[in-house]
DNA sequence: GATGAATGAGATTTCATTCAT
DNA sequence: GATGAATGAAATCTCATTCAT
């Protein structure tokens, strides 16, 4: 984890259990951190076009070879800071929906729009890049592990709630759920339309995947449609 | 002069002592259509970071200087694709719900729903660029003359059918609308997880918009939650 | 002269004896005269660097082909200038010089002086650039007829005054002379140190002129130098 | 770090312990020279607008990143060779003046002249494009330190012999000097009439600067002249 | 003759990546 | 491991010149 793609790390067998945390690892650690802040700030400022491996650098106050000891190319860094955010709103997501167990759906859903909300208030103008200019160039695509753990989260939510649900393929409806909730939780940070309460948004997002989760029945069950 | 606009101008010379005029305007129009629609094949092909201006021009069998005749730049032609495109959306939406008027609610936002789809099946690649990797730099962002005329169809629509719907704020709810029509049409077209067949897609974003627009709500009008 | 490279004038035999100074004639001499014009103003705005063959065209509110139609190519233009500028320095100094055939050599070249700091003060910025960017790119240099008409006419000025001159190789003197003058009448126009009033520079530059003419002369004369 | 400015480093590293430092300096410095080198020589030989960021890069052995690496365009090149020429004269002026401070001033005047002709007779080339070519554009213009420095120091010899002087105004006569000396200099360098013999040329120059600075000047007090 | 769209060689500049120290 | 100068392929953009209309 601490190196990115071609690991070299080879500890000199120099005190056999080390005290606290192995000091390489630990700065090697605290490097990587650096760097990927770094990039996370240059990329909210500049944008995918003008960030560049030298800013980059510069920015965390390392030279570039270092960040080249730590990251195989430019893509990477980019693809290791969507992994980060994936992670962490992993991590915001299993923790409010475990800790709202007894709650409602419509419950737990709020929370977890919420909690989306303000991890991405932070600063938004990271994730606007990071969301919308994602480099699909060469990138292999969808094999995010974080991304997963999150579909698997949601999953379990709904699976959780099935009966209160209209929709019947839960795989279909976790992934219309998680387009939705990203997109509006983006929009609602980044162009959020000046006149729209922060409250009012996030009260629509709700509803918006309420709607969804447990609205009307017409159509969405039967695959067939009605031309 | 004829810098960027894009007009389709359909002049079939069909009267013989046609108003000697567009003989130059035609030219140009032709280039920029030229250009533009080389930028889409190398942007679809080759993503945003593969497209350079070269390339365009010796896609579109043009030089480079021919280019920058009718951009001054390279974002700038991908502005104009940009913009393009959802003036060829609007169009596609305008039509679809104009011919729709005697039907339900339901029946319109799937034929918007069913035409988009069919609008972005044509080149899915391109539209992966064109809307996740629009580069916003420095743009103004929101000042596409076409979004907002989507934004005011799809808002009339929602007017026509206020009775039935459960949002009580239309500008927010034709907002929020047109965050979850885009995404999941671009989502469906893009990355259609393989599992879910296209119909269900459609059927489920319907059900999407549909449970936003007439679901049951219990929070949608007070702004305040619970949490 | 109309054209300044290749001529293709061809009168088609329309009225034999033209009237009023042949209209073709008169034109194309006009189109000259604006273009001419057009790159002044241009040199003297962005420099040589910044000046090109389309904004000339621009300016002069002509087409590109027009101005190759009367310069084979960019640097044709400078020199044209250049010949222009030669042409009515030479045209003032011989005014003058004959008006003031009574008068001592001093009050002559500060006839002289005045009238050259005069034409230059029009526009100082195109003067700046025409004489200290003049193109030596490839330019053969050195065959400007008014140049050499400027030459003459100073150096008959010396003959006319000659029992009065300390240098004794007139050719050399005239040479001098013209150097000295021109350098002086520039930088007083182009960049003149602000604290000096305009009528003292005007002084100085008959001062340093009279002076190596008429100076004492413990050298000067002998060719051979004593390090 | 090194960027531009010129010090001519000269640490034959001769001690062994070196404080250990300037590797980086040196080379640097080094590279700043090698490039500076290769424009002065591609400028004598090509002009202006013959000199590209590529053949400089080319003929200094170097990469154009390099080039890049220590000046902002291709402009600074030149505003550098600029300055690095005046640092030079004004070396050349500041020794000449202060090893004949007990000679005349005529001795003086015409040391200093003869050390600029030889120091311009090494490459003329060059000076002829530095001189009359430098770009202006929008540089500042004026801001030379070293001009500054020649300035002064010429400025000084004039004080050190004020009692033998016409001119009253010290400021103005140094810039008149200046003005002299260096288009005379450049001159008989760079377009010596051919007739002329180098030493009556170099007479010439210290006859007029002579004539300027001693001659009996009616008018150099009294401001206003007699048209 | 006049026009100006089109051309494309070439100039400027950038930046991912390497590698000697 | 860390550094950052050096590299140079490649991208962006300019502009003198041509030529069909």
């Amino acid at each position: 984890m601490t190196r990115i793609e071609n690991s070299h790390s080879r500890h000199p067998m120099k005190s056999p259990p080390q005290p606290r945390k192995t000091p390489r690892q630990a700065r090697s650690q605290q490097m990587v951190e650096v760097i990927l802040e770094a990039t996370a700030r240059v990329l909210g400022e500049r944008g995918y076009a003008g960030t560049n491996t030298n800013v980059v650098a510069e920015r965390a106050g390392v030279s570039v070879g270092s960040v080249y000891q730590y990251f195989p190319n430019k893509d990477s860094l980019i693809t290791a800071l969507h992994e980060r955010h994936a992670t962490q709103m992993y991590a915001a997501i299993d923790e409010v929906l475990a800790a709202s167990r007894a709650r409602s759906l419509r419950g737990r859903v709020q929370a977890m729009v919420r909690a989306l909300l303000a991890a991405h208030a932070v600063c938004p103008e990271l994730h606007r890049v990071l969301e919308k200019e994602f480099p699909f160039f060469d990138a292999p695509r969808e094999e995010s592990a974080a991304d997963h753990d999150i579909f698997r989260r949601v999953r379990q939510l709904l699976d959780e709630h099935r009966p209160e649900l209209t929709p019947r393929n839960l795989d279909l409806a976790t992934w219309v759920v998680l387009q939705i909730m990203e997109t509006l939780v983006h929009a609602a940070v980044i162009e959020p339309p000046a006149q729209f309460a922060p409250a009012a948004l996030e009260a629509s997002i709700v509803d918006a995947l309420m709607g969804y989760l447990c609205g009307p029945s017409p159509s969405g069950r039967q695959v067939e449609s009605h031309a």
